[in-house]
DNA sequence: ATGAAAAATATTGTATACCAGATACGGTCT
DNA sequence: AGACCGTATCTGGTATACAATATTTTTCAT
């Protein structure tokens, strides 16, 4: 029999409305600048769903998932709000990130090969250069970004998972814990000194490195975010 | 005005039929054991409906949770099925559990009272006298409740809530994980140096113990559960 | 004009009807 | 008899109708 290729796609059949409507709610909250505005985000369902162009099943079970995780809160008969961290929340979730990347920093230092050392190196290189004094919200950007690629490159994937969501709300005062021009250099080179530990493969020295790192950020947050709450 | 006390319950008007279909059916996915049966274990979602009494729509919506949570997948069409994790899945959630909980520890050498390092203790005491060498499985049990204890006693939100829904899947393997008495002894030993550094509040000394203590299980787990996939 | 009561409105929670795809079974053609 | 196709049925996905309640507006009596 002539059996020609026909290079077709498996369409994605997994995407349903409600998956659909979970990733582009997340990211319109992720995009939103939940603590610019001082007063609360109410969130209409009915406007959502012509927006969307679904009807509120989907909708509701979105917002079912995304109220679980902490991003919403529906209050009955009232309406559907976005929540806003508190400063103790806030600093539990930097916790927790401190716990987890350091966790995953030490997997790196069993598991990695000497090539994904490097590549991380690379890429800390890169954004070291990228943005210093004048950039400020840019570098704020690679910060983020290093210590997702640590956590990437620990191989975990429940690791990647959990920190996904909390990245979420630290990107969102991102902006207030970099204003301190000290807090970018002294970041840069304490990541060059969690890279140097890497590459010694000194799983306690960095796991020590990168907690302390991170629980300073808790710290600075409990000393100058009282405008949290 | 004579007001006397009429002594009514609060009457949980917050628990819609979606958060009780959520707990009943998170309690049951819990108590089913869902690593006895061999073979894959399929949920009827109109049959819950009926045992529940309630419509579709509470139930899925509790369903759509469950999935994100990792308890059970909904493949289109076919069903929705209670999810099995892999070897490797298990031992991401030890690992992220070991994370957790030493940093758990580490907050309590700083914050917690010296009564509540004593309930701690206390705590512990009871559990190694009840279960020895002959109940495993209360002993096991009581294993869970002293890492959850400590966890508690962090007073830090975020890492029990985490922790909770990692514990609903390591508890369902625990019975596998104890076989060995040397375990079970192995263990109190251990537990009975955390609680002493706790009470010398040593931060550094606690979360190497607990990270270690819990990276055993990981490491029993690697070399010992291969039925699992 | 003002206050309260009542009705209209708005909004989420729940139930149900319908849709589309997947499987199993049975019939038909070879 | 066996391969193949159509249909019947079962399943989860979606839309919509209905219910319950908080809010706002309207109305009417004082």
């Amino acid at each position: 029999m002539n059996t020609m290729k026909f290079a077709v796609e498996p369409l994605d059949t997994g995407a349903s409305f409600k998956t659909k409507a979970y990733a582009a709610l997340k990211s319109a909250i992720s995009q939103m600048g939940i603590y610019d505005h001082p007063s609360e985000i109410r969130l209409d369902e009915r406007q959502l769903c012509e927006a969307l162009g679904v009807s509120r099943t989907p909708v509701r079970e979105a917002m079912a998932l995304l109220e679980r995780e902490g991003f919403v809160r529906s209050v009955p008969r009232r309406g559907i709000f976005v929540v806003r961290k508190t400063k103790r929340e806030i600093i539990e979730m930097v916790t927790v990130w401190a716990a987890l990347e350091s966790m995953a920093a030490r997997l790196i230092t069993q598991r990695a090969t000497d090539a994904e050392i490097r590549d991380l190196e690379e890429l800390f290189l890169g954004f070291s250069d990228a943005g210093l004094d004048e950039h400020l919200d840019e570098y704020s950007d690679a910060n983020i970004q290093f210590h997702q690629s640590i956590i990437r490159s620990s191989d975990c994937t429940l690791i990647n998972e959990i920190t996904e969501n909390l990245f979420v709300h630290i990107r969102a005062i991102r902006k207030i814990t970099i204003q301190q021009n000290d807090r970018a250099h002294r970041s840069i080179v304490q990541h060059q000194h969690i890279i140097d530990a890497l590459k010694k493969r000194d799983a306690d020295l960095v796991e020590r490195l990168v907690r302390d790192h991170t629980l300073d950020l808790a710290a600075h947050v409990e000393k100058h975010c009282d405008f949290l709450d």
